[in-house]
DNA sequence: AATGAACGGAAAATTATTACTAATTAGAAA
DNA sequence: TTTCTAATTAGTAATAATTTTCCGTTCATT
């Protein structure tokens, strides 16, 4: 969730040109919750920039990746989604809207911890995610599941 | 982590064959602590088992998978990983080595509770993933990461 | 203005997984 | 035991779908 200047910046200080694609691609997925993977992206992108290509949205989120502007979520689907929100949060999804949300506020130091002393692991990073119904979706359907 | 005459009870009772492959199958699994996947545990059957197809192991791990004999890893690869502990329990994985190891005796219930309370989602399931250099890769390359 | 990077669009690659088919087999019934 | 039959298997081909590559054109930066 950087200014448009700072994602300038970044760009510059790793030796890439800044484009107006790439800020773009920044923008429409820092605006957004939906946890996009390039394909939607790309959709939400359709409108405002009628020529963005689709490999233009993958080799920027691979470059954002690399220089640390975006996170890569892997929820099980067969497409990675992203989270302009590098901070290594946990991830919910619910299994019947396969909506993707942040869970922020959230004390897992304790498990961190516990796990660094259990395995002797130098951890570098962790990927938590939960999967249940959303309450919309319980309301909506009450029963299954 | 089942006795083979329980594994042939579960599958009879879900309607399912007893086969010698499905019992070397889930044997294999449960012989292992390496979390394969579908071609790992084909190369491990091979030599006991020669004519072991990898389409047949897939198969057999669907079966598995769905009457609750084993469960499914996504770490982030290409593929999916394979326990026969079916516990909800976290893992963690080498990033030099790529092994994944299992995590016992932690207590990640503070952290299911409060992702429930603050999302307001029924919650089903989770996925715990750790990441980092393990104690051995520490010892070989101290330095990188 | 120069130039190397980046772009768009489409084609290609990648590769885990599934589908297919003839042959075999497990389990039930005779 | 033998027979029967639908389920299962081995081996291979096909699938599916994301991601990457390619390349002529355009553009950001110096």
């Amino acid at each position: 969730m950087l200014e448009i200047e700072n994602v300038t910046q970044i760009l510059r200080d790793n030796g890439f040109k800044v484009t107006p694609q790439r800020l773009a691609v920044y923008e429409a997925l820092a605006a957004t919750e939906m946890h996009p993977n390039a394909e939607m992206l790309y959709n939400i992108l359709q409108p405002q920039y009628p020529t963005m290509s689709l490999a233009t949205v993958y080799k920027t989120m691979d470059i954002f990746a690399g220089i640390g502007l975006v996170q890569i979520l892997n929820t099980g689907e067969d497409s990675f989604r992203y989270d302009a929100n590098t901070s290594s949060h946990p991830h919910i999804k619910c299994i019947c809207c396969n909506k993707v949300a942040d869970i922020f506020d959230i004390d897992d130091e304790p498990l961190i911890k516990a796990a660094q002393e259990k395995t002797g692991f130098q951890l570098t990073g962790r990927q938590i995610y939960f999967y249940g119904k959303c309450p919309r979706c319980q309301k909506i359907s009450p029963d299954t599941h």
